[in-house]
DNA sequence: CGCGATTCGGTAAGCGCTTACCGTCAGCAT
DNA sequence: ATGCTGACGGTAAGCGCTTACCGAATCGCG
């Protein structure tokens, strides 16, 4: 009848013992080529799937590999998580999403439904929070989890003890800072991102350090947070010009928003590059599509995806943390030339 | 010690029977206040968790919602995807994503994986194929898979049963075609998707219909195949192009294509919309964000994927099927005016 | 050729949960 | 009062798999 073939069915068509079954099919312990072949044939007839929750319960963890993203729809995380499922896919491992929507309660709920559902791997995706509270809660979670013989990776910079895959934001946004000034930009903007990730840290220090370095200063006020998101690169844009109406460049800190900075400046009919420059971070697909190209830092998403999959998947090499650093790159493109005049 | 809490020690601990545990923490038979109270506050005092495996084995099923995507990265996946999480996390569902990457033998792979966990629902977000042979082979899972209870819903015309979200692909493209040749426009190339996609057979045949209604022909070499990626946009433009100088517009199959076809025309110093108007297919995000502004025909993808996964999620009323059809509209954008001259 | 060492199959005990089944007892009609 | 019903707790049997442990068979060596 309808019922899906356990186990014991293939042992018993293969005539062998559960144990010589499972141990064939998990390949656990050495059993001679005879019988090994016979249950091999004996599951191929009845197209045997194991169930995975029955083993997840027998030897008490799973397999898959538990992700927490910020927002899938914004294309720095699809990248990534590109990456993340090519990689899997080559070592044949499933992936379950969560996506915070950027709820630091929802990143923590999720991380214990995955410690619940005993996953082997846990990928932290999204950016770490300059956040006291939220670091030591989460730590705690993890901390948890690898007590439990969990592996855990964190992409970008947290304040929670796991392996980690960093990209250089802190040198791209150096690099960028010095490339503006040597273009000769003296007042330039900056939209930002949300003020207690580690992200918006990291670049932000970066780039004041860049401009510190060529002697350009970053008065408060050519400071205005986004929050990732094209509406709040539009929004800041327009507060910040608003604010200093000579900037003769803008950089947003990711290219989603510069995009939404590009709108605003259309708007406002001033033309990019001749009228201001704009750059953004990351360099998502699409940035060397628009028009002009947009100039930004390269930030190998979907590598790191890879990378952190790998990470978590090979076995621990002794208990030291492992830090991958990952270069950035600037690209120049046409969305930058020098100011005006 | 450091052993997580199982229902039994919240049993004990509440100082019940397992059973009186299980059936409070599941509300499956009426219990006593007094002992659920007892229950509740043992599982509290734990921070009990119960292990979804050991659940899914029981009862044979497992609440998770398994997902097949063609590619994440793709806005359109992304933004189907969006849906479907947020309408997940309404209902406090866990969602599991495979990427397929496009190849037919791993849809179905994943599909086969799904049913051997046990997902309690199963949702195809891509698009489906015009292929008799794997038309049939997913229907076999497909009906596999209701059989054994669970609830399948595909996005997109498939040939497999099932119930299903679908956009007016025909429609959609009919409309646009009608735009055009009221614009003015006779000579119009088509950069298709891949040929086995119903999606990419819907949109054609719409669009056939809307310009044999206005008396535009569509000659064969006006007509390239894309594969639905920003190169394959970019290539097959060219290729239009070289076959036919003479084109006024290009309509482009969904839109990350028709960024594509926009950079062919730069590099060949055509304008748009002055010297050829263009137009895609889906309004992802950025759609409106480059300039020109893009004409295009608007899908709800992320209403797409919060229908599906409610109704996968919702109970079945009856045997029926239930197909929701989406309306698509058109947004006529700057990248589309009256031909030249 | 005997004996310990080794290899390899089988038996059975769980993993943590659900649920069929049974027993108890209160409440009610007769 | 008695018997019947219904509500509700508990007992225990799995769900499908892994794996510790045991014992039989095989091997090599003195």
């Amino acid at each position: 009848m309808g019922k899906t073939p356990t186990i014991n069915d293939v042992a018993r068509l293969a005539g062998v013992s559960v144990a010589t079954a499972s141990r064939t099919l998990t390949q656990v312990r050495r059993v001679s080529p005879g019988l090994q072949e016979r249950v091999f044939a004996a599951a191929r007839e009845l197209s045997y799937a194991p169930n995975p929750h029955a083993r997840a319960l027998a030897q008490a963890s799973d397999a898959t590999v538990g992700v927490v993203v910020h927002d899938i729809s914004d294309p720095y995380f699809s990248e990534i998580t590109n990456g993340l499922l090519s990689a899997a896919d080559a070592c044949d491992r499933l992936v379950v999403f969560c996506n915070t929507f950027r709820h630091p309660e929802r990143e923590l709920a999720y991380v214990r439904h995955f410690r619940a559902q005993r996953v082997q791997a846990l990928i932290l995706a999204g950016s770490g929070r300059e956040d006291r509270e939220f670091g030591a809660a989460m730590a705690e979670q993890i901390l948890g989890f690898e007590a439990a013989g969990g592996r855990a990776v964190v992409i970008g910079r947290h304040y929670a003890p796991g392996d980690a895959v960093l990209p250089d934001n802190f040198g791209g946004a150096r690099a960028l800072a010095a490339a503006l000034a040597e273009m000769g930009h003296r007042r330039i903007g900056v939209v930002s991102g949300p003020p207690q990730l580690t992200t918006t840290f990291d670049r932000l220090a970066g780039f004041r350090r860049g401009l510190e370095e060529a002697n350009v200063e970053l008065p408060a006020e050519a400071i205005a947070a986004g929050d990732f998101s094209r509406e709040s690169g539009e929004r800041a844009a327009h507060a910040l010009l608003q604010a200093s109406p000579g900037l003769t460049a803008i950089f947003a800190f990711n290219d989603v928003m510069a995009l939404g900075v590009m709108r605003a400046l259309r708007e406002r009919r001033l033309r990019v590059p001749a009228d201001i420059s704009i750059a953004g971070f990351d360099d998502i697909p699409i940035a060397c599509d628009i028009s002009p190209p947009l100039t930004t830092v390269r930030v190998p998403m979907a590598h790191m995806g890879e990378l952190a999959l790998r990470m978590v998947v090979e076995p621990a090499r002794g208990s030291a943390l492992r830090v991958e650093h990952l270069p950035t790159k600037l690209i120049v493109r046409a969305s930058t030339s020098r100011p005006p005049r």
